[in-house]
DNA sequence: CATATATACTTGCAAACGGAAATAACTTGC
DNA sequence: GCAAGTTATTTCCGTTTGCAAGTATATATG
């Protein structure tokens, strides 16, 4: 437990929170999906066949199995995932990337990628940034299914 | 736009959320408080006269003023804060960090200095700590009312 | 094979949040 | 000093979320 860890976990929320404000604004208005459904598309995408029981969503995406339920179901409506059963267990049924939904994701990617840059803009030189990926990457190796 | 970017973004929402979930359990659980609450807490605390309008605290938080007013009243109600107005302009209504808010403030930060130092544990050496907290806080920067 | 326990999902309920509209107070340009 | 525009706050309404309870299915234990 030392000093700085504190304030490194502050930072953390505070950077994450201001991106995260930004971004929806956009994603709103450009693409129609909130933050969160961005989040879920990127998980189904990476996942084997493209789709995960909605309790490993729930663990990756770090919210509750309810919260998957009720995202899933007007992502269904409009086509961006579709709903799978596990033959060998009929309790569990899995969450689909569809081809809708992977080119939603594409074009949400762009706007993705656009933030990101104005966030790191001019404040970090090339080594920075990878020193930064490679500490934020050994945190995310603690957390379940992490995207990249 | 470099390429490390957009994952960098990802990673740092991911981490942030992680970080945030569990916290947010003990929070409730052992002082009563949620994160937000907590950290509209800190940002009282390191303001001049312990005391911010509310739109600046909504800025400095990511959040809408009203989320801000509705947070306030029932903190006002359990004493952790207070209403004072401006002799200056009518219309702006400070929230006053207490007494019993600094105290309970005091409180939440051990577990929060906890927590972040489970999060950091055995990942990163003092010198990385150092790293991020010089790399995140260039980020920081660009937020309203950087903490610490 | 029957019962107990565990797991996956859904639904009801209450809390938290953002955006728009309403109100009040300040500021600017003339 | 007055009209027009701006700023600070609150309230209303719809959306999102977690937790607890309920249902269905699977697994373990005797």
């Amino acid at each position: 437990m030392k000093q700085s860890d504190e304030q490194n976990a502050v930072r953390l929320l505070q950077a994450a929170d201001m991106f995260r404000a930004r971004l929806a604004g956009e994603f709103a208005a450009v693409h129609g999906i909130s933050v969160n459904e961005y989040l879920m598309l990127k998980h189904l995408a990476q996942a084997a066949k493209t789709r995960l029981p909605r309790v490993e969503l729930a663990r990756r995406m770090h919210v509750s199995a309810s919260t998957v339920t009720r995202m899933a179901a007007p992502m269904e409506k409009i086509g961006l995932v579709a709903r799978e059963t596990d033959e060998r267990d009929a309790r569990t049924a899995f969450v689909v990337l569809t081809q809708t939904g992977q080119a939603r994701l594409d074009e949400a990617e762009a706007t993705f990628a656009k933030q990101a840059g104005y966030l790191f803009e001019d404040r970090w030189t090339d080594t920075e940034r990878g020193s930064f990926a490679d500490l934020i990457g050994r945190l995310a190796q603690r957390a379940p299914g992490p995207l990249t």
